[in-house]
DNA sequence: AATGAATGAGGGTTCATTCAT
DNA sequence: CATGAATGAACCCTCATTCAT
């Protein structure tokens, strides 16, 4: 901790810290190339254009880089969104909840190749990162369902089962990224647009349908 | 063809067929537990209590099982699907859609380990299989977005992308499925009206909301 | 053995030799196409039109088959050669030898198959059933010998290594039966010739050479 | 290009052809013992005494080693033959075929493992490898009618068929070369001059056979 | 710190042989 | 006798990980 090592100790930190990224980086574009599987160690650092023992300098191997990527990248995400604000000064829910969306949306068609990987990510056993995955997916279905717990006692929201349709809701999500991400030219804030307008009034012309559904 | 010889061949038919169903429920279970890769036919043949020689006298080889096990699971699932008769005599179009659901989450309950592995295989690159799973949700987003057309034609369904809402939609019941899975007791008939309510009317209470959504 | 059981065991012999005659058929062609290890029974038994079980009622398994098919069609072969009569009152040797190369070509140009078998199997170490062959190529080249060291001691060959000369002499034959079977109209009588004349004289013209050769 | 770098890259690429050469060197021996079918990879990297994976770093498989090891035993042994020089200040043709002779048997005596294996490799459809092996017959079948040829229209040679004689004399060294392997203390000289007064004045003392042959 | 040659457990597949029907 | 489904040893190959330099 001398003061002349600082400088030195400094670059190699940076340096280290580079090479971490790269390593991190050729990873993602592996992983969502290929799968967890079917991604080899090799693929990696080819594209990282590092040799095979360096890997095992920075991760402990295929699994660790695996869990790295997908902490960096999924507290990414979660860092888009944000919790909607019920108190009495806030701005309409339904602002802060297009403003998440139009953030998640935006960030997700920037890395199209880790949105893929996430959504294939949901329930697979096939890879033994699940934990990390299932984790994500969990904190968010909670985010979910206290917002339609708070809605429900605000009678914002009509009676409903909160889990359920937390789980639901996360799903239209997921079926809109799948869609977004095979779609290039999607206009983010029409397609918040139309997540809201599902999500609070659904499909249905009012009046047109019985009442028993 | 003479009678005489059918009763012999039948029973070896039949038994021909009981392995090859014995294999597949092996495969199946084996596949869901621990996804494509991670299952080792060696698991299998294991499970299914037979040599492993045995094994490629019914299946080409591990793809060719896990091919198999899609296909016939698929159209099992796909047989429960039904098109929305929009005729003049039909029945109300809730209620169909509603006994299509029934039918479907009935037979998921039922097959839950398949269903996990279905819900696994969107998007999957990992998997030298995709293609029958896309052929599949292929098909159902197709099924959905030509009733939101005719929906949409009729008046029942307020004016949206057809396309995008379909995806959603499928991603609605994706995740209603993914939940059920993990939820021993569900009463099916109940979550049939949560998405049925979910999907026309959505979670809002009229008049609450800001039209913006 | 009571005479009346007589004219049905009878047939059943028969027939048992017939089936054993059509698999060791069936055995020359696979063996000889695809060689030992690249054939498999199951070739062997669809050529036969047989059940795999069968097969094995008739050889003990598949060495066996190639050991009776090699044992059977050198057996036919050896036939052709006859030792040559040295006798006082004998027809001259060159015609005996003649006639002995006369219908070994013939046979050979008739069991093509067989032939390329057979000249693939000297030394062939990869075979389990090199004895066999070994055995008959010993037995031709001390045939070979012998005839040397005879017409050695009747002044009719010039002093020479017998068995270094039977090994080149058997040679010569083999590269003439492998030229011959892959050509199709070939004269047998002219091919004798040349080889008796090659054997005899060799391909040199008389004093256009040096000595020392 | 860097001088500094040389002697570590060169120290490494030695090391490399080292361990080449040692696993060429146990293929060869394995596959000349066992032949081509029998010999296993196993044997091959136990010789060799090297990990399974460690092969695969220098050859693509089975069928690879087996090809190079045939190329570069075959350019070595063609390298010993050289193509007779008939011109008017040559050497008599004589002379120049006895060394050819001479380099190629004291080479075959030094790699009897190789000359085995090749022996047995003539015609064999067992192998996938029989091109490398037929284009070498070949090539040498092409230069022994060449000489053949020239030697006729020289007069040096007796009116024949060339093919079928090339045929012949390349079996009839085939035949020697599988009397020599088995023969340990074989006198080169010696064999070379049986070789060459058996092909071209033949085994018959002149005027004790009919003229008919 | 970086390198890359070496390792070996583990996976999918084939095929000669057996045995109950 | 004949059948053919079942068996399992043996084989080739891949790839995550280690370690001497």
């Amino acid at each position: 901790m001398s003061a002349e090592e600082t400088p030195e100790a400094d670059r190699a930190a940076r340096m280290r810290e580079q090479r971490r990224a790269a390593i991190i980086a050729a990873a993602r574009q592996t992983f969502a190339e290929r799968g967890y599987h079917n991604a080899s160690i090799n693929d990696v650092i080819e594209r990282a254009k590092i040799a095979r023992g360096t890997f095992y300098l920075y991760f402990e191997g295929k699994r660790a880089v695996f869990e790295s990527l997908l902490a960096e990248s999924l507290a990414e995400l979660r860092a888009r969104i944000r919790r909607i604000d019920l108190g009495p000064d806030a701005r309409p829910p339904e602002a802060q909840l297009r403003e998440s969306l139009v953030r998640v949306l935006g960030h997700v068609l920037e890395n199209r190749d880790f949105t893929r990987l996430l959504l294939t990510l949901w329930l697979n056993p096939d890879v033994e990162v699940a934990d990390t995955v299932d984790a994500f997916y969990d904190h968010v279905t909670a985010l979910i369902a206290a917002s339609l717990g708070h809605g429900l006692r605000l009678g914002l929201v009509r009676p409903c089962d909160p889990q359920l349709v937390a789980a639901a809701l996360l799903g239209t999500i997921r079926g809109i990224l799948g869609y977004l991400i095979e779609t290039p030219d999607a206009d983010i804030e029409r397609v918040a647009d139309e997540i809201i307008g599902l999500s609070l009034r659904g499909i249905g012309v009012p009046g047109r349908w019985t009442a028993s559904g």
